[in-house]
DNA sequence: AATGAATGAGATTTCATTCAT
DNA sequence: AATGAATGAAATCTCATTCAT
C-alpha cells in the first residue's frame, strides 16, 4: 500500500490498490492477523499497530471496524464460539454410532483442530477477570456440548455427571492441544498416544456402565 | 564489598541478596506481591508500581532487589523449582510402598499444594518465547521428577515410556489446580472425583502390567 | 503501507520518514530542537521531555518520528554527514585554483560555518563508546576529504603524509569552532588571528615543498 | 569487604578489614576512581554507586567524604588544577635556556602527562553551563601559566598578546591528549610529528622575532 | 472513507541522597 | 563511624485512541 502510493506521488502511474476490499474480507483479514498476534504475545502485548500492519488495514480502518481493542477481543471470542458450536454439530451428528474408542479421539482431537483460533482464544482469556462472563459463557458452551455428546453416545448417562465428565474431557481437550504446539513439548508422539490410552479408558469407564452415579472413590477432597 | 555482587547490581539482572534482616523481609514481602499480582493478572499486565504497593515498598526499594521486571519474575521462577522439587522428595521417600491408588492422588495434588506460587508461575511462563530456558528447565524438573517418582513405584517400567507418562500426569496436575480456582470451574468437587478416577484407571493400567511399551492404540495420529 | 516500514516502527531504531507535510515539518523542528538542546547539554543531559518542548511537539509525537533518543542522535550525525560533504564539494570545486593563504582560511572555517549542527554532533560523540562506528565513520569522512581537497590543490603531496596533516588540520576545525563559541573563550578575535597564522606557516611549510616524507623533527616520540 | 563481612556472619573467625583506613588513603582512593569512571562515562553518566564500588569505599563512606556528586566533581577539578600548576612550575624553572623546539616539545606534552586526571577533567566540563566560574578559573589558570612561559622564554613578547598564542597553544595542547587515546585517531605517530612540527613552526615564528603586533595577516574575520 | 499524525496517561527504570541501625 | 536500605523525583519509552486532512 505504501510502496505503490509512494510511487505514485512520485511518477503518479501505478494503478491505485482497490480501496473499496469488501469490507467482509477486511474484517477477516483483522480477524485472522488479531488471532496471530494475540496467539503469538498475549492480549497485553499485542498491539493494535501489529495487527494493522499484519492485515494490512491502517491504523485508523482498524479502529472503524472494531472501536477499540476489547471490541476486536471480544470478536475472535464469538468467531471462536461460533466455529466451536459447528465442530460440535458434526461429531453430534454421527455421535450415536461411533465406538468409544473414536468418539474419545474425536473429542480430544477437537480443540486441536481449531488452530490458531482456539490458542488465540485461550490467550485471550488468561487471566482478565473482566471478561469472566465471556469466558464463562465460553466454557460454558463448550462443557454444554460435550455434555451432549456424551448423552447422544449413551442416553442413560447422568445429567450432572456428563457434565463433570466434561470438565475433565475439556482439559484432555487443551492438554491435546498443547501436545501439538512444537516448542512445547518434547516428544510428542509418544505422549500423544499415552493420552489417548488414558481418555480411552476413562470414558470406557463410564460409558460402559453408564448407570450413573458409581464412583470408585469415595473419600472427599478438599478443592 | 563482593566487587561481582556489586557490578551485578549497577547494570545486572539478577536478584540481589539482601545483607539486612530489615531487606530479607523486604525481599519476601516483594516475592510474595509479585506472585499475588502475577497471578491475578499476569506477568505483562502486573505492574510494579502494583506490587510495590502491595508490600509496601517504594518503587525505588523494590528495584535495588529486583533490578528489573524480569529478575523478579526469575526470582518467582526459581522458588517455585526449589519448592518443587521439595514436594516431590517427600513423595519419592514413601513412593516404593505406596498403593496406586493413593500415588496417583499424591501426584495429583503436587501443583496444587503450591498454592499461588504455582499459579504465578504458570502465568509467567504464558508464552514468553525468549523465557524458554527457564521454562523448558522448569518443565524438565518436573517431567523427570514425575518419572522417578514412577520408576520407584514400579522399577521395571520403560525408562522412555515414563517420560511420555509423565506428559501426561503434568497436565493433569495442572488441570487438579485449575479445578481449585473458584473463579475458574463451577462444581468443583464432582470434577475433581471424575479427574481422581481418571487419573487412577490411568496408572493403574499403566503400573499393573509395566511390561514396558505394550501400547493398545496403534494406529498413528499427526502432531 | 511498506511493511519494512512499518516493522521498523514496531520496534525498529531508525527514524521514521514522515508521509504528510505536517509531519515534515515537525521532524524538521524535533531536529533543530535536538540539535539546540544537545549543543547546550550534551547528550546524557538533554531530555526527551525537553526537546520535545522546545520543538513544541509532545513525547508521543517525537516518539513516532524518533524511536529512541539515540534515534535521534543518529539523525543528527548523518544530517551532519551530509552537510559537512556538501561543504568540502564546494571547496574542491576550486581548490586547485585557491593561494596557500585562502586554502588554510577555507579549511579553517568548514566546521565553523555548519554551526550548531556542528557543535551538537561534537557533543554528540563525545566519548560513546558504543558508537564508535558512527564516530569512526563521520571522522574517516572528514579526514578523507580534507586529504583530498589538500591533494587537489598540492596533487604531488604524499597520500599517507595527507593523511596525518588531515588529522592536525581536522583539529585545527575543531578549535576554529571553540574559539567562537563566546562562552568558552575570551579575546576571540586575537587568538583567531593567531590560529590562522598557525595554520598559514604550516600549510605553507607542506605545500611549498610537497616533495613528501620531509620532515624536520626525527626523533622519536611515544603516542 | 563484602566476603570477609560474610563470613564473618557465617563463622564469626576472619580478621575484619581494618576499618580505620587512613582517611587520606580514602580520599585518594575515592578521587581516582572518581576520575577513572568520569573518564569513561562523563559525568552524567558516572553514577556514585559505581565510584564507591570502584574505591572499595561504601556509599555511606563516600557521602561522608564528599557530600554531593558535584562535590566530587569540583575535588577533582582542583586536583588537576594543582597538578597543573607543578609541571608548569618544573617547565618555567628551565624555560629560560630551553631551545624553540624543545619548548614546543615541553608545552606539547604538558596536558598529556596528566593522563586520566586532565581527561577526567575535560569530560567534567563538557557542556555545564553552571560550572562555568570552575571552568573558567582553569582555562585561566592554563592560559596564565602558558603565557608565562612563553615570556619567561622570550621576555619581549606582547602581554597581550602572549595571551592570543597560550589560547592556541591550550587547543594544540589538548590535540597532544587526544591523538594518544588509541581508539581517537589512527596513525598516531605520524599525525604526531605532524602536530609537533606545527607546534614548532608557530612557535618559531613568534619567539624568533618577538618584537610583539606583528602579525601577517591583516584581514579581520568574523569570530 | 482513508490515512497517519497527535495526544497523553501510564509503565519501567535510574540514581542522588538521606537515614536508621 | 560504617553500612546499606529507603526514598522519590525524573527520565525514557509505549500504545490505545482520537482527529485533522
Amino acid at each position: 500500500m505504501d510502496s505503490n502510493n509512494e510511487s505514485r506521488i512520485l511518477r503518479g502511474q501505478k494503478a491505485r490498490t482497490p480501496r473499496r476490499i469488501n469490507g467482509i474480507r477486511r474484517v477477516e483479514a483483522i480477524l485472522k492477523a488479531g488471532e496471530e498476534v494475540i496467539a503469538e504475545r498475549g492480549y497485553e502485548s499485542a498491539t493494535m499497530a501489529e495487527i494493522a500492519a499484519r492485515s494490512k488495514t491502517h491504523i485508523g480502518s482498524l479502529y472503524r471496524f472494531f472501536p477499540g481493542k476489547e471490541s476486536l477481543a471480544i470478536a475472535l471470542i464469538d468467531h471462536y464460539r461460533t466455529r466451536l458450536e459447528q465442530v460440535f454439530d458434526t461429531i453430534d451428528s454421527e455421535a450415536f454410532s461411533l465406538s468409544v474408542e473414536t468418539l474419545s479421539d474425536r473429542l480430544l482431537g477437537t480443540l486441536h483442530h481449531l488452530q490458531t483460533t482456539g490458542l488465540a482464544t485461550l490467550r485471550l482469556m488468561e487471566g482478565h477477570p473482566e471478561w469472566s462472563a465471556k469466558r464463562e459463557e465460553l466454557r460454558s458452551v463448550a462443557l454444554r456440548r460435550i455434555a451432549r455428546t456424551l448423552r447422544i453416545h449413551t442416553p442413560s448417562l447422568d445429567k450432572h455427571r456428563a457434565r463433570d465428565i466434561a470438565l475433565v474431557l475439556l482439559h484432555n481437550m487443551k492438554t491435546r492441544k498443547a501436545l501439538s504446539i512444537p516448542s512445547e513439548e518434547g516428544s510428542c508422539s509418544g505422549a500423544l498416544q499415552e493420552l489417548r490410552r488414558m481418555n480411552f479408558l476413562y470414558l470406557e469407564d463410564i460409558l460402559a456402565e453408564p448407570t450413573g452415579k458409581k464412583r470408585t472413590t469415595t473419600d472427599q477432597v478438599e478443592c
